[in-house]
RNA sequence: GCGCCUGUAGCUCAAUUGGAUAGAGCAUCUGACUACGGAUCAGAAGGUUUGGGGUUCGAAUCCCUACGGGCGUGCCA
């Protein structure tokens, strides 16, 4: 029954989904011609095309090819030109010195047949690729009996260090928020899934000094009320008015310096208040992330790391790496880059000029890029990280490229990412400003998105049971936020408009929500159980583009988290929904019969797999019914 | 001043990092409406990718330049 003479495929039998895995595989090759199927488990169509079109290359330019050249195998932007496409040709035309169309004739004939697709030469020098209906059935059944849905796990599993959301102490979260909380979220998910180990860590601002005012704030003009009613609230109006006064009465702002030094060598008394402000902020933060879905393996704020902070500067002095500058001591260059990449340089007046990480302020106190190198310290050495992400908006680059340089600087090396985003921009393209009171709270956001889909829901289902609408409402309106943003390009500024990121119609958590219910409303009304069948049958267009997008999932999970660019997943998944919504027009499910309906039956519950796990990759629920 | 980011349909955004005729969603217009859930589908219209120059088989993407916007630029985080 088999023809493989000698497989290059190594399985691991000893799981038992594995071997599940194996028995159907085998099962559906039997009519197959064994070659394209020498490949591990788990391998995309771009995987197995690039395997075999670095086969014929080599057959045609044997040692003209250059070492290690992979070709890239990517999707056609347009299917008229097949559906995968390499160019191939093109580049190492110019390498070999040759006409890059004659170069790609050669390569499509030593390509020889492939079960797998017809290929074509095109336009300048490209080779396209068309894949057979009856491949991409092999592939959909393959990835339908398998758990992980056709996306491989990481050959080179990492410790990686998140670290995202951070928002301050005795303030409440701001819209300004959401990027950072929601894309490290997603990494997060992305990165286990792909087999890394994940810490997840909100580096609170716990340690600030804004903490002089709340604390003069707390002893002078605290009502004791509305603390116990909402306590964040009551701790913002506290900071603001302390702010405006000491804006109006400059005596004010020593005695408040004055605190914030009690605090930072020890008094009790402020001790006690400082740690009742986390505790309040840390029980109003919780909520907002459990309505959220999100959760920190750790809270490790930077109050965590006071004892490092004088250690550490010491070090530093003693290496040689800082040292002494008008009373602080500062980290300067070192001469190791070119002054255009030396972070700690700026050109004024046609010359370089330094720009110093002060880490020790001249009156003793320690900033930001002190806390941060010690933070970084912990992580590598208590952690093991060898990866540490850093979810934090594009305008701190200099202080990010400053902490990592200085790393280097101390033989200190790893995977450390400043993962930047744009700004939130309001509707006149100007920053957001947030101390200006005309600030969105990020629990204003997701009470309108919940009561905008329960609005919405009360229409569409009216009969559906009270418990349900609300679970539902929570699923849609948090979805429709969390998808606004991870449809976004990470770095491009972000303009805050309610009805954008609340809308349910269009390219939307809803819209994917919506693909998924109504596959779901099928599944209900079969009368038999569902069975996966053995082998698929594609034949309309509509069911073959949708095995064609279904199969491409192993392909984007894995090159979102590469970019950490949650776009890529989320605008694949909404085409999914989309190539399952036109499928769904144009082909009857319940209707149809036998091998049809089977197929049928089989990419409808593939499609809603999908959808669920991509879904939860970016932390969005898929209800049932909506 | 200098550095970094940025400018794409009326609006909000994409474009697999140099690939073919730049794609979506809103909004507009035309069809499908006793439906496997219409929160939908099929289609139309909408563009000199801010202007100008360059690099090459090929540019929204890279380089130069002009203009517009944002951020940063020594004791905040």
């Amino acid at each position: 029954m088999f023809h493989v003479e000698q497989p290059d495929f190594s399985y691991d039998f000893s799981h038992s989904e594995s071997g599940i895995y194996m028995l159907c595989f085998l099962i559906s090759i039997d009519k197959m011609t064994i070659n394209v199927y020498k490949s591990p488990r788990h391998m995309t169509i771009p995987q197995i095309l690039t395997k075999q079109l670095s086969a014929a290359l080599s057959t045609v330019l044997g040692d003209a090819l250059p070492e290690g050249f992979t070709p890239a195998v990517t999707p056609s932007q347009d299917l008229r030109f097949g559906d995968y496409q390499s160019n191939a040709a093109m580049m190492l035309a110019k390498q070999v010195r040759t006409n890059p169309r004659a170069l790609a004739t050669q390569v499509v004939e030593a390509f020889g047949d492939s079960e797998a697709a017809t290929l074509e030469i095109a336009g300048p020098g490209f080779i396209n690729f068309r894949i057979r209906p009856d491949f991409f059935a092999r592939m959909t059944e393959a990835m339908m009996n398998d758990e992980r849905l056709g996306v491989a796990l990481t050959e080179q599993p990492k410790t990686l260090v998140i670290d995202f959301s951070a928002p301050n102490v005795a303030k409440p979260m701001h819209v300004g928020h959401i990027r950072s909380t929601i894309i490290g979220d997603t990494l997060g998910r992305l990165a286990r899934f792909l087999g890394h180990t994940v810490i997840t860590d909100n580096h609170i601002g716990d340690w600030g000094t804004q903490f002089g005012m709340i604390l003069w704030g707390w002893k002078n003009i605290l009502n004791q009320e509305e603390l116990a009613k909402d306590p964040i609230e009551a701790l913002l109006a506290v900071y603001k008015e302390v702010n405006t006064r000491c804006k109006e009465d400059a005596s004010l702002l020593p005695v408040c310096k004055a605190e914030l030094v009690k605090l930072q060598s020890g008094d009790e008394e402020n001790l006690s208040i400082w740690k009742h402000c986390i505790e309040v902020t840390k029980i109003g933060l919780e909520k907002i992330y459990n309505q959220l879905d999100i959760s920190f393996d750790y809270w490790l704020g930077e109050s965590a790391y006071n004892d490092a902070l004088a250690p550490l500067v010491e070090d530093l002095i003693e290496k040689g790496i800082a040292r002494e500058s008008d009373g602080a001591i500062c980290v300067f260059s070192d001469g190791f880059h070119k002054p255009q990449n030396d972070p700690f340089l700026v050109q004024k007046d046609g010359e370089w000029v330094p720009v110093p990480a002060i880490i020790r302020k001249a009156d003793g106190g320690f900033l930001y890029a002190t806390t941060d190198l010690a933070t970084l310290d912990y992580r590598t050495t208590h952690f093991n990280a060898d990866s540490i992400w850093y979810v934090v908006g594009a305008p701190q680059e200099k202080h990010f490229k400053q902490i990592f340089d200085i790393e280097r600087m101390r033989g200190v090396s790893g995977d450390f990412r400043h993962v930047a985003f744009g700004s939130i921009l309001g509707k006149d393209r100007r920053p957001f400003k947030t101390r200006s009171g005309d600030t969105v709270s990020l629990q204003d956001v997701i009470d309108e998105a919940v009561t905008r889909a329960a609005k919405v829901i009360e229409e569409k289902s009216p009969d559906m049971p009270e418990d349900e609408k609300a679970a539902v409402s929570q699923a849609v309106g948090i979805g429709a936020i969390k998808f606004a943003e991870l449809s976004q390009n990470r770095m491009s500024d972000y303009i805050f408009d309610w009805d954008k990121m609340l809308a349910l119609t269009g390219d939307t958590a809803p819209y994917l929500q919506n693909s998924y219910v109504r596959v779901r409303s099928i599944f209900r009304k079969i009368d038999t159980q569902f069975i996966k069948p053995q082998s698929l049958t594609l034949k309309d267009d509509a069911e073959i583009h949708l095995a064609r997008m279904l199969v491409r999932y192993g392909e984007v999970v894995p090159s979102t988290l590469d970019d950490c660019r949650p776009n890529l997943l989320a605008s694949y998944l909404y085409d999914l929904a989309r190539a399952f919504h036109s499928f769904y027009e144009a082909c009857p499910v319940l209707k149809s019969e036998g091998a049809t309906r089977e197929t049928r039956l089989a990419l409808c519950d593939l499609t809603a797999s999908v959808l669920k796990h991509g879904m939860g990759l970016f932390g969005i629920t898929m209800p049932e019914r909506m």
